[in-house]
DNA sequence: TCCTATCTTGGAATAATTCTATTATATAGT
DNA sequence: ACTATATAATAGAATTATTCCAAGATAGGA
């Protein structure tokens, strides 16, 4: 819990209690929460906390590399605190978001008509699917 | 441009003039528009076309399997009117975003972990990078 | 301890999308 | 061609997601 802090003292990122409990909600949370449920995690302890200081935390997060934005979900941007390269599968009946970690660097190569035009910087794999709980329910 | 009409006749889709101007807009448009970019297209014709009426199409367009919603941008929703299985490549600069024809199929297998939870049923591969024009621009 | 840059807050503003009630019309059936 | 009706179009309100703003609060360096 202290180790989720250290990283971010110094360096003009002010670790007030709002910023504390977000860090602590996010550290090691593979959930995959949109602005809302971080805001509605929070302001269990902080019942004043607005969603502006969400947005602003998450944005101070993902300017320093430390979360990613997700957009595997066309309603709602999702938030993911590990920023290391992988990838995402979501359930289209119930929403859920999980990690898939296999590495497609490799596989992904582009043709030369894209990689002429473009200098690439990044991608994301998405996949869709029905998990097993919605299997059993919707059938 | 009558056999872009053709497909749609019966089956209980109504050919109404703004269905057909915004059918005509996407045939063959490989300039993936958002909602907003056809109802001002459509607007020129139209003065009266609302945005309802472009949402609605777009959505029967997609229930029919004849139009693809592209997550690829965090800011907003991009329709692609190619609904064979392809990708996209977005310019993080100037936001246009361009079509990847490469087949990842074979290349995008998933853990064991992960097939085991979700019947998956479909995938998106997109990239980022910065476009030729914007690399003059900028830097 | 004090100063100040930065943060938090509430609420307004913006933007994207959906909904609703009403009017209009494309098309199937005659 | 005519009519009935299911479907669509429209204006505008509602909803949802996100950003902005001004004022007061505070973390952390000096």
């Amino acid at each position: 819990m202290e180790s989720v802090l250290r990283k971010y003292r110094g360096k003009g990122f002010k670790l007030t209690p709002q910023r504390i409990a977000i860090l602590k909600f996010l550290d090691g949370n593979t959930s995959h929460p949109t602005a809302e449920d971080i805001y509605t995690e929070i302001k269990k302890k902080y019942p004043t906390v607005s969603f502006a200081t969400v947005y602003n935390t998450v944005q101070a997060l993902r300017d320093r590399g430390e979360l990613l934005e997700i957009t595997i979900d066309p309603q709602r941007k999702h938030f993911d605190p590990n920023p290391s390269a992988h990838h995402h599968i979501m359930c289209t009946g119930c929403g859920r978001i999980a990690d898939v970690f296999t590495d497609y660097s490799k596989a992904l190569t582009l043709p030369e008509e894209v990689t002429s035009e473009f200098h690439v910087t990044g991608n994301h794999v998405d996949f869709y699917g029905v998990c097993s709980d919605c299997r059993k329910k919707t059938n």
